[in-house]
RNA sequence: GGAGAGAUGGCCGAGUUGGCUUAAGGCGCUCGCCUGCUAAGCGAGUGUAGGGUGUCAAGCUCUACCGAGGGUUCGAAUCCCUCUCUCUCCGCCA
């Protein structure tokens, strides 16, 4: 959410970022609103100064045993008055309620301007992607081939979309969220979390999921609860409404959870694999920042997902989205792609964002200056760190042998009881 | 599911016969004083949001906010209704 003051005296700019996002929000009744808005305030804040003033008059003369009941007839009108007044104000505010609840994010100067996913521009490369002497294989033909995955039972159980893993799949998945985990709770300093996986609707408006984007959540039937579709969701609102210290930012955690998404809009795109489904596992970082710091936060943040791609050996490379191409309400974001052989291009496994205080200021997360008056918004950020399926995927399709075997990355042996390949 | 208790500022915690509460007091925090250092002590200040008015600076001033939303009243933290959440005991249960 932006800060009203702030649209009101930059409305150009406001605009401007509405048609580089390929928004076609209408905003142009805000400023005649805004004044309405204004003019009606003062006109019921004076009302309410006679309330208040009177009706102490009134106390002092009960007080002094005289007759006050002339001067409460005269504010009976008053009272009633306010009450008109108080209504439709209240329509005024809903207005802007709903308007800034639909406004995105003001994004960063160094995001470029560009329509869809065309215009994003590579930041940089890691590593080659291998070259085979036979047909690499997609990833649910080897996991089938090998009995990791099963599909077909996955439907019987959930449907499309869902997967079953097995053996030495399903330990795989576990020693990837295991490997990611320990390396950032013990190398990068995150503090591991594991929050509850549905959340009440005030987290969802938090984090901005709400109320634009309902049709993508699962909602729990009967109840003010929803299925979370990342845990940005409920670890950014550990903080919400709270006012932390100066010296406690900033704030890194890591947490594992799956993930629900309703894959609305989807349809006909990645139908088969692990690549979109409607519960997935995804190790998430998430950090609360000073401002001033928040895109330095955003570079080292990036640079501890890379790490895991990097330890795994998978290539990549790291693109920043364009303005079109943008979150709600992110300002800035790098997305990681990592190379799949069997679709010959890279694919996003990791999305890393610096929301500034977009999601701060809907939920409420502050901090208190050392030495300063009055509290100020904190700057979160969150990235996949990694998503494990697609991880899985990568791995799968980047180490499959001509045999049908799958190579495990030497850094993850330790966490699969020393198995070096999957036959 | 049954019974009961509660929700007040960054935190703790008074206030519930409606009207000097501009939300007592404490802790914390900030600034200053004192102290060789530390600790202690002394003094002052210290909520959030939205308006108005200023050289859109400080300041001054107004309004709202005591879990949320309604209601009663000239006037509500205080009375009434609805809802949410937390805690305790009982029951059920991993």
């Amino acid at each position: 959410m932006l800060d009203l003051k702030f649209i009101r005296a930059n409305f150009d700019d406001v605009r401007i970022m509405l048609k580089n996002r390929g928004n076609d929000l209408d905003i142009s009744s805000f400023e005649s609103m805004d004044r309405d808005r204004r003019e009606r305030l003062a006109t019921l804040e004076a009302l309410r100064h006679k309330r208040n003033t009177v009706s102490d008059e009134i106390a002092a003369m009960k007080k002094k045993g005289e007759n006050a009941s002339g001067v409460i007839e005269e504010m009976k009108m008053v009272s009633s008055d306010i009450k008109k007044q108080e209504s439709e104000l209240a329509d005024i505010e809903e207005y802007f309620n709903r308007l800034l609840m639909v406004i995105p994010n003001m994004p960063d100067e160094s995001v470029v301007v560009g329509k869809d996913e065309t215009s994003n521009p590579v930041i940089r490369e890691w590593g080659e992607p291998p070259t085979f002497d036979f047909e690499p294989l997609p990833h649910w033909e080897i996991g089938e081939r090998l009995d990791i995955l099963d599909f077909s039972r996955a439907a019987k159980l959930a449907g499309a979309r869902f997967a079953l893993y097995k053996g030495a799949g399903a330990r795989l998945e576990r020693a990837l969220i295991n490997f990611m985990l320990e390396i950032h709770t013990r190398e990068h300093g995150y503090t591991e979390v594991l929050p509850p996986f549905m959340v009440n609707a005030a987290c969802m408006t938090g984090t901005g999921q709400l109320p634009k984007f309902e049709e993508d959540l699962f909602k729990i039937e009967g109840w003010d609860h929803y299925l979370i579709p990342t845990a940005e969701v409920p670890v950014t609102n550990i903080h919400r409404e709270e006012v932390l210290r100066e010296e406690e930012l900033p704030k890194y955690y890591v947490s594992y959870t799956p993930c629900f998404r309703s894959e609305a809009g989807s349809y006909g795109k990645d139908t088969r694999g692990l690549i979109r489904q409607h519960q997935f596992n995804k190790v998430e970082l998430v950090k609360f920042s000073k401002p001033e710091d928040s895109y330095d936060e955003l570079e080292r943040l990036t640079a501890n997902a890379e790490e895991i791609l990097k330890r795994l050996g998978l290539p990549y490379r790291v693109i920043s989205l364009c303005t079109g191409d943008l979150g709600f309400s992110a300002a800035k974001t790098y997305d990681l792609e990592v190379w799949l052989p069997s679709q010959k291009f890279y694919r996003e496994i990791s999305s890393c964002s610096n929301f500034t205080d977009f999601q701060a200021r809907r939920a409420e997360i502050r901090y208190k200056k050392k030495g300063e008056a009055g509290t100020a918004l904190v700057h979160t950020l969150n990235g996949s760190g990694l998503a494990v399926g697609r991880t899985l995927v990568a791995i799968l399709e980047n180490y499959q042998q001509a045999d049908g075997s799958v190579l495990i990355p030497e850094a993850l042996r330790s966490f699969m009881g020393g198995m070096i390949s999957i036959a």
